[in-house]
DNA sequence: AGCATCATGTAATTTGTTACATGATTCC
DNA sequence: GGAATCATGTAACAAATTACATGATGCT
């Protein structure tokens, strides 16, 4: 349903192809809202039809360079504002999560630390892209940089979950735990030994 | 891709019908991978068709009694460890912030606190479901638990991210920056010491 | 007897992915 | 003249959503 949105979104910044559209989906919207030129292209002529957007002029090689209209600028601040956001989309991610217990605790905890260190590099390819994007005055770039910083928060969030999830599911914390209470002399806490992961929260913090 | 996966894992856990299934589904997937009905009995069918579950009991009302094969067991390890996760989905939400400058700096307000609001639910209503949930010792239960840890994590940053950005397009913060600034006879910088919100939009309006 | 629940399916539509197909213009 | 780029489309397929359709069984 949103396609079209991002669509009338670009629109409105400036007048576009759908080949420009295409150039800018890769290159502001790739990590939030993906396109295939298909889509795109098919969009465009819905939107034309339902009177969302028209063709403003054409150019050389049959460019068609498209404007939003009145109806369409309303139909994105509706959209805009008052449209609730869906809520918490499929994640393969987390799902895999549910299901860990069907391998060993080391290729889980493997695993989790795989994710952790994606996560960090997701991370150090958003600073980098903050560095080194121009930041200047126009709407998406004001806008994008605070979705970016979005992302950075997300990706270090991400990191520390997986790290964390990584010593849930090996039981270290409850390990750890146990470990301090023998040098201590104090005795471990006897559930702990048989179900770590359940007692890792309890026995940890 | 993933709904295969779902559905494998949950027979892993234990054999189940489609019905079943359902109720698994709404009941500890919901969040991380909905699915409908018709979703489950088709896929269920293509599963025993590809030999990756089968029909392991008759019942009454012609219930059908699924369980996950060898093969199926083997295609679900393969896909939880060896398959990268998909990387950052479609967003909706985060659409929208490309655009927030297509209404006004209060609008854009209103609904990132609304969204703030939101996000401080969604963690209530987590925050209860950890204290309700009987949290046994069965797979998706001690996993379970780690991915409502990750969800926890994410609406207390969402949260913070949404406050942050209401903030942000107000060009509040830089406001409160040249306030400062004036209070000490310092002559007021335009641009804020953070350097987040670059001219155009910052103390202006 | 009647109602809630258990139980399975199909059909129509929308959205997204991948691949194919073609042609015009500019620049060197 | 040839290559890169600009430019638009279609077709086949996969996945998800919504709505419809039907019937059996257990309980009170």
């Amino acid at each position: 349903m949103s396609l079209k949105h991002a669509v009338l979104g670009l629109l409105a910044d400036s007048p576009a192809s759908g080949y420009d559209l295409m150039k800018l989906f890769n290159a502001s919207l790739s990590n939030v809202w993906p396109a295939t030129q298909s889509q795109v292209y098919g969009e465009l002529t819905k939107l034309t039809t339902a009177g969302l957007a028209e063709v403003a002029a054409h150019g050389p090689r049959g460019r068609k360079e498209y404007a939003i209209t009145d109806d369409g600028l309303a139909e994105l601040r509706h959209w805009l504002v008052e449209v609730e956001p869906t809520g918490h989309p499929r994640h393969d991610g987390l799902l895999r999560i549910f299901f860990l217990g069907l391998v060993t605790p080391l290729e889980a905890q493997t695993y989790l630390l795989h994710q952790a260190e994606r996560a960090a590099r997701a991370h150090a390819e958003l600073e980098h892209l903050d560095e080194t994007a121009q930041w200047d005055e126009d709407m998406i770039s004001v806008h994008g940089r605070i979705a970016l910083e979005y992302g950075l928060r997300m990706s270090a969030f991400q990191e520390e979950w997986a790290r964390w999830a990584a010593e849930e599911v090996t039981g270290a914390k409850a390990r750890r735990a146990s470990e301090l209470a023998r040098r201590r002399h104090e005795p471990g806490r006897p559930q702990d030994e048989s179900g770590q992961e359940r007692a890792g929260r309890t026995a940890g913090d």
